[in-house]
DNA sequence: CTGAAAGCGCTTACAG
DNA sequence: CTGAAAGCGCTTACAG
């Protein structure tokens, strides 16, 4: 059986007041009893119920995390930034899976409701009406993490899609690719399709390349598999397409499988751009230039969010839009080098 | 503020012993009643509080899981299987890393005491008679995850990874390769070094392949980098190899990558299989042949056991092994075949 | 069938 | 400085 600190204040020979105090306020505890008391605690093994405390702070420092698949190779250094935040301030988290199902959602949500959490992560999918209401009415506090919420005001930690995507593709651009094609996502997808895609026709706009939005873009849903078949695609009906600026690493590995299995050279005829910056753009062949996320930050800093929301600190921004960064490696090349080599 | 069973009693009427009735065993109370309690429930958005439901049935519905490090892309799969079949079960999982510190895993241990989990998940390290003594103590029902005791009667779900290293050795030699090297993990490591090499070595002498260690293994702690650069060693000193074997997906993927780099055709001039099956092993070029350990469902049955382990349920054998499997893609070659190509 | 009471393991005013 | 009492939100014998 767990000691409780009942059998703690009988070894100790006093009230269980007192051992409650030596743990909260010790110094409120002349020094003799506060002995007596730590040396029963020692002795018993005792550690007080994080249960019973719960009840009373309305507290239980344990936050929920909702993800939509943690098998997907986006979410480790994500997570390991959230679990690291959480750590730091003594919470634990629990991640559950929602399969983007909102059944599945709802279920998660009633649970860790009654489990007494303090708060929600809420991360990657966009955040609908219907789920802003559920967490409105819980009265969660809720921060946001890789996704945000244009219509709520609630807090957010995600990178600029649009923008990231306009910076990729000016690399390309500035690198002399002039017929630039592009894997990408669900174009209904508010984080990484829609706004990738606007972010690159922009960049074509801007920089006066014609293009027809219906031979320079295919797209591929989440899978390595799909956007193999995109790259398929987009390669059949624009051959003359030297670089490709994919919306996600895996897709970009997967546009690189294409290519290499149907033996044109990356980057030396085509050349690849990924997005996200997980860890395996390190370890593919060519290695995978890509626009780096701060996953680990993103993670790190929506969790530090939530906990000043749950704390009532201020927060300095509502939506904090962190930077990223095109991280060179060896899957693109300059135009005119293609052709010498060529 | 949030209802409570004593608000949901006042509204409909009745005492707080019938709301919790209609909770817990509805049948016991008249309909009528339990038709006013259910519609009090609904008005308020009552749900009941599992602090304090834990506080007396000393079960929380949740587990801990203690991993190493989540962002290593080893886990994905398995905390999916993990999650699955807690959930399944209605449980809940708080992921904590390791670090493979002590301290780092005493003080998660100590927290999630507090929290009165109701059994934890030890995951991939081996299990030290220190922390065998911590649990022991803390009377926490434990199953080991993707690593085993040998020592001590504890439930575990795993792979032989000796087994599995013969097994792909056995592979290459089937290919009629006879040079055959390997990258492995720290030979001092339990679970991904010492029984690997062993089966490795295993195989080599059962087929009276004549190998010097010390010439035909090289080590790569865990990350990409190492493993690249043990790479690098292993080749410079025995260049005559036609074969290796990588103890993990990562280390294959550092082996192919330094052979791409240095203009060593995979698996044309260089076979390379692989020990884990990632997901990053269907996506790299060429794609990776590998044995696979079933990540997910190593996950799943973990938790399975441990479920049982706290439910008193007999558990159909405390060691439980599962059965790996060769992942035939493109990265090995016959060697007679690689005779022709060249 | 239903309510009052005790209890789960704590914390925190309130007296003294 | 310290103990008795009330209370956090439930469940579960025990009477009736």
């Amino acid at each position: 059986m767990k000691a409780t600190i009942k059998d703690v204040a009988r070894l100790s020979g006093v009230s269980i007041s007192t051992v409650s105090r030596v743990m909260n306020n010790p110094e409120l505890v002349v020094p003799r009893k506060r002995q007596r008391v730590l040396e029963a605690i020692r002795e018993l093994h005792y550690s007080p119920n994080a249960l019973a405390r719960g009840l009373i702070h309305k507290r239980t420092g344990t936050l929920g995390v909702l993800i939509p698949d943690i098998s997907n190779l986006f979410y480790p250094a994500v997570l390991r930034g959230m679990e690291d935040a959480a750590n730091q301030s003594d919470y634990n988290l629990i991640i559950c899976n929602t399969d983007t199902s909102t059944v599945r959602r709802n279920s998660i949500l009633k649970v860790l409701y009654e489990k007494q959490i303090d708060g929600v992560i809420w991360t990657s999918e966009p955040l609908s009406r219907n789920s802003y209401e559920m967490f409105d009415t819980l009265d969660f506090p809720v921060v946001l993490a890789a996704t945000h919420s244009p219509d709520y005001e609630i807090p957010s930690v995600r990178v600029d899609d649009e923008q990231a995507a306009y910076d990729a593709t000016v690399y390309l651009i500035k690198r002399r690719h002039t017929r630039i094609g592009m894997i990408s996502g669900p174009p209904n997808d508010p984080i990484s399709g829609y706004p990738r895609i606007q972010g690159f026709l922009r960049a074509l706009r801007d920089h006066h390349l014609q293009f027809d939005e219906s031979v320079c873009v295919e797209f591929g849903k989440y899978h390595f598999e799909d956007s193999y078949e995109a790259m398929k695609r987009l390669h059949g009906k624009y051959p003359e397409m030297t670089a490709v600026f994919a919306s996600s690493d895996e897709r970009a590995l997967a546009a690189i499988s294409y290519l290499h299995e149907n033996q044109i050279r990356v980057p030396d005829e085509i050349s690849v751009i990924g997005f996200d910056d997980t860890r395996m753009a390190g370890m593919s062949f060519p290695r995978l230039t890509t626009v780096a996320q701060p996953l680990y930050n993103i993670g790190y800093l929506a969790v530090d969010k939530l906990l000043k929301v749950i704390n009532e600190n201020p927060i300095e921004e509502l939506r904090t839009c962190v930077p990223h960064q095109i991280i060179e490696r060896n899957s693109v090349i300059d135009c005119t080098q293609r052709a010498v080599i060529k």
